[in-house]
DNA sequence: GACTTGAGTTGGTTA
DNA sequence: TAACCAAGTCAAGTC
């Protein structure tokens, strides 16, 4: 990893075209070839970037012969950089140009490999906890199956209720729209099968937006929150159990 | 910016849990105390983070006092860190901490204000060049305008066919179901008005995923590939005969 | 300020 | 490998 304080300015052209006016930042530069270009402002994301794989050119432009300059045509005579990158995507025509004008530090680190992230508490586990819970959905409710398979694409849980009759969830972690009329097409879809109606939908959520809300219980569907933090909870009072 | 090259683990607690075990990686920290993790690998997104506003307090572990550990419960003695860096959101309750056991850099740079990205988007050529180049979707189209306003929001492009009946364009870089929904939405409602019906749909992208291209032929649109560069060419052509 | 939609999306899983 | 879906998505525009 190489990292780079410098005042620069960028040019990408790609799928887009960007530019990025001259400005202090901080560049790193990957194993890859990658760079990253990053100012004190904005969230993770760079202003600007080079994804691998990717090939680096560093040219550096010779600092004389440039009195002619000042007598040319009145252009807002911008410094002359003393450092260009140009980074290259491999599998495309993107490039990033980057301009160095006055480097403030010019580090290098070798970092290793990653062991990478582990993460907990993404959609799959709502998933995986409401189809062991799933008396949540009501009371006498037998899991079917998860991921249930149908032309459109799987259902995430399928169920009965009470009466014995088909229940179709929809889970996200943020009910929107879309996931009310993605329910929508499985519920209709589902329903056409004489072996499976009547199929009732639950959208269910950690969160669900009030114009979803609407939507689904306006098309008949019932909404229920989900509280990870409960349904953990419950998980380990059951395996306490045993 | 403060940028930290240091052996360090680091643990997330928010909307999920996420942790990184111990390796050398790059930190920075941004103006508004938000924090960013890289690796050498992946793209520009960090490994892990904390997204302003927040509040960054560090911790300075007494060095001292340890000899009983290495008595203690034999778990795999963790050597103690060095320093710790706990990053909390102000809105919320997430929490970043971020553990360092070496530190080989940690320097300060003022990079100021930053001037931003000046962008030129895509999906708006996509719409501009087929709106010029509207007989690709057949001959004798005519344009009748971009944008086309409608109770439930614009329609991309309306148009006429040979036979001077209406056609709604969906455009999309990447043709997938939702955007086959949202046509369907569009075309649903033109048909109600009688000075416009009959009114097809054609759906425009670069890519159609399969389950798209099913679903929006099911309903008796047309899909329609754009390439981009052919467009792009098409329009220099135009613009050379002048 | 909430909601919607696109993104140079990125990243993971499965067929 | 390709397609599909979720993301601590982020960010911009709209209502």
């Amino acid at each position: 990893m190489r990292i780079i304080v410098a005042d620069c300015s960028a040019e990408y052209s790609g799928r887009l075209t960007a530019s990025l006016p001259p400005a202090k930042r901080v560049l790193l530069i990957k194993a890859d070839s990658s760079l990253l270009i990053f100012s004190e402002l904005g969230s993770y994301k760079p202003l600007n970037w080079m994804a691998a794989p990717c090939t680096l050119k560093e040219i550096e432009p010779e600092p004389a012969a440039e009195p002619a300059e000042a007598a040319g045509a009145g252009e807002t005579a911008e410094p002359a950089p003393v450092k260009v990158l140009r980074v290259a995507a491999d599998k495309s025509s993107d490039i990033l140009d980057v301009k160095l004008y006055h480097v403030y530090s010019d580090a290098q680190y070798d970092l290793g490999e990653d062991p990478g992230l582990i993460k907990e508490g993404v959609e799959d586990h709502l998933q995986r906890y409401l189809a062991e819970q799933i008396e949540r959905i009501g009371e006498g409710a037998k899991l079917v199956r998860r991921e249930y398979p149908t032309a459109i694409g799987p259902v995430d849980i399928m169920a009965t209720d009470a009466n014995g009759e088909h229940v179709a969830i929809e889970i996200k972690r943020h009910g929107g729209i879309d996931g009310v009329e993605q329910l929508t097409r499985y519920c209709e879809l589902l329903n056409r099968d004489p072996l499976l109606a009547p199929v009732h939908g639950i959208f269910a959520a950690q969160t669900i937006t009030p114009q979803a809300r609407v939507l689904a219980e306006d098309r008949g569907f019932t909404c229920l929150i989900l509280d990870y933090d409960e349904m953990r909870g419950a998980e380990s009072d059951e395996l306490r159990l045993f």
